[in-house]
DNA sequence: TGTGTCTCTGTGAACGTTCACAGAGTCTGA
DNA sequence: TCAGACTCTGTGAACGTTCACAGAGACACA
């Protein structure tokens, strides 16, 4: 009924516990015979190693924790995390390592993470969606065990090692085809301006349209499609002429879209409407919207990539940054 | 620079390391002054237990593994997994456990698992999205150890124990919506019929529209929404003069609606459309959709409440079925 | 033949806990 | 006053591994 240690496995096939724990660790000097008896022992047995017991004396975990830094109420449908989440496991499986989850979304939360992670649980730490000036990230890096950010973490982008889609030049893209597309009077709706996509998205846009001349024509919004719709309405109280408008989400711009049919603007006749990210929603508004797709599964794995070298000592170049691809659509 | 452990802390308070590990297990039999003196040398030494060595003695792990049943290249942006996954942890998070996650896409993977639970490295099992037939869950059954789906496993419901959204009803209460705007010649676009949500709402249809009526009107999707599309495309050859269609998810439904706009049927005037699930795309089709609300964060803290309660070795009932809600928008 | 190197093996100690047990002290009630 | 119960404490053993070490045998080369 109990189960099988090492000690049965090496009864079984008639060699020391020593000869099968290097068998398991891929040592060599294990001689063939005993290689084949161990073997067949271990099938016959079912033993499958206990990593409590090895992890005691390795001192390492063979696990990951990966961080979500979202209040709890918020729902999160962001494919980004399922494909990161998807992407560890994979990548994490390859070297027989297990993801471990954990949500930091009050200080609370934020407690036990560190102490998770002090406590000596976790090789590697993979942070998500961190916000700026987060303690609980200074807490991580003084345990001294590494850690990545999948997008950067504001103040911290030199101590974080990050992969990112590159926002910026993303958003120069489709200010560029807005441009292209003649229009004159480009206004934006953007993001929080703690977040990384916020910032950077906004920068590309100024990049290409200029900072004084673009700084009269923002509105923000927190990503919500709500906020999309208000900040949209914003806009068009104060630049009742614009003729085109870059939204830093499929989800706002899905908002803008509404406000815009509300007020009688034909999209993209009238206005046209970039949004960001292509996500789910880009593809069912009406009309589809163009917008731009992020390598997020590029980002993923960059990411863990970025986790695993620094597990293995190495010092991985940072950031790693992937470019964005312009999806046209109806809407622009 | 080393951690510290039970015996720096025993030594701190001036203790044995006995009364330490009675302090920390929440024994009972612990005199006041130690008391003070522990719980200051924890403060002092940033002592943190070590998990590992614990479940070495204990042979509980203090984690539950989450089984993602679906295939790597997919992404789900299904939100029920974000739901799931942050009630887990938070749940879990109150009992100091935390969850690890895997996927079960091949049967690398699976193999996969069932080593990790038999291996004895969780203390219970959380499935999700489980595929009728795998051999996986009867593997799983046979370690013994406690493991609950959210959803049906189906052939498997009373081994499984399981919470759900009651699809059937929330179907009912669709087509029941459908016939009272007067409708008469009702459609379905169903699931795939090897998942729960695929078999039970078109139950739910079933149940009343007729058995034989209904069967004439089916036709079936994969979930996604190009199946949605071309399943519309089916049953506007098929049945012309349809004028109400109830599709089992949001994402088909969103496919149905272009379907019939390129048609030049008008929603909701020449044909209602009910779909199924509340997504997120539900808000942004065009026009927005009439649809049913599943409880998703209950059904998910139903669900980790069932493995926590097997875990603690009750017996609780199966399975737990929780209402959904039509929310009507202007679809239908 | 002797020396050194290489391959392979077994063994004791250690990792950091919990648990069972034994024992000391205090309190209660006959 | 004494027995018994109750409270509190320390200690040795055990959990299942890995690691360092010592040593045995085989082989090559001088």
């Amino acid at each position: 009924m109990k189960r099988p240690t090492i000690h049965d496995v090496a009864a079984a096939a008639g060699v020391s516990r020593g000869t099968v724990s290097r068998l398991l660790n891929g040592d060599r000097y294990v001689s063939t015979t005993a290689r084949v008896a161990i073997e067949r022992a271990i099938a016959e047995t079912g033993y499958v190693v206990n990593r409590n017991a090895r992890s005691l004396v390795t001192q390492r975990t063979g696990s990951v924790v990966m961080v979500l830094s979202e209040p709890h109420e918020k729902l999160f449908e962001d494919p980004n995390y399922s494909v990161m989440i998807r992407t560890a496991v994979r990548m994490l499986a390859e070297r027989d390592m297990s993801l471990v989850m954990m949500v930091a979304g009050d200080d609370g939360d934020r407690d036990r993470v560190i102490r998770y992670v002090r406590g000596g649980h976790a090789d590697g730490v993979l942070l998500l969606s961190t916000h700026a000036g987060d303690r609980m990230v200074d807490a991580l890096v003084d345990t001294g065990i590494p850690a990545v950010a999948q997008g950067a973490v504001i103040g911290r982008e030199n101590v974080i090692p990050y992969a990112a889609a590159d926002d910026r030049e993303g958003a120069r893209q489709m200010t560029r085809h807005l441009v292209g597309q003649g229009r004159r009077r480009i206004a934006a709706i953007t993001g929080p301006m703690d977040t990384p996509g916020g910032i950077q998205r906004l920068e590309g846009f100024a990049d290409v349209l200029g900072r004084k001349a673009a700084k009269r024509l923002i509105e923000h919004g927190d990503w919500t499609q709500l906020s999309g719709e208000s900040a949209m309405a914003r806009l068009l109280e104060r630049v009742p002429d614009l003729d085109a408008v870059f939204v830093a989400s499929d989800l706002m711009a899905a908002g803008a879209l509404s406000t815009l049919r509300a007020a009688g603007r034909r999209v993209p006749e009238d206005v046209a409407v970039g949004g960001f990210d292509d996500s789910s929603v880009a593809a069912t508004t009406h009309p589809p919207l163009t917008t731009i797709r992020q390598p997020l599964a590029r980002v993923a794995e960059e990411t863990v990539r970025l986790l695993l070298a620094l597990i293995d000592g190495e010092r991985p170049e940072n950031p790693v940054v992937l470019p964005t691809m312009l999806v046209v659509r109806d809407s622009a």
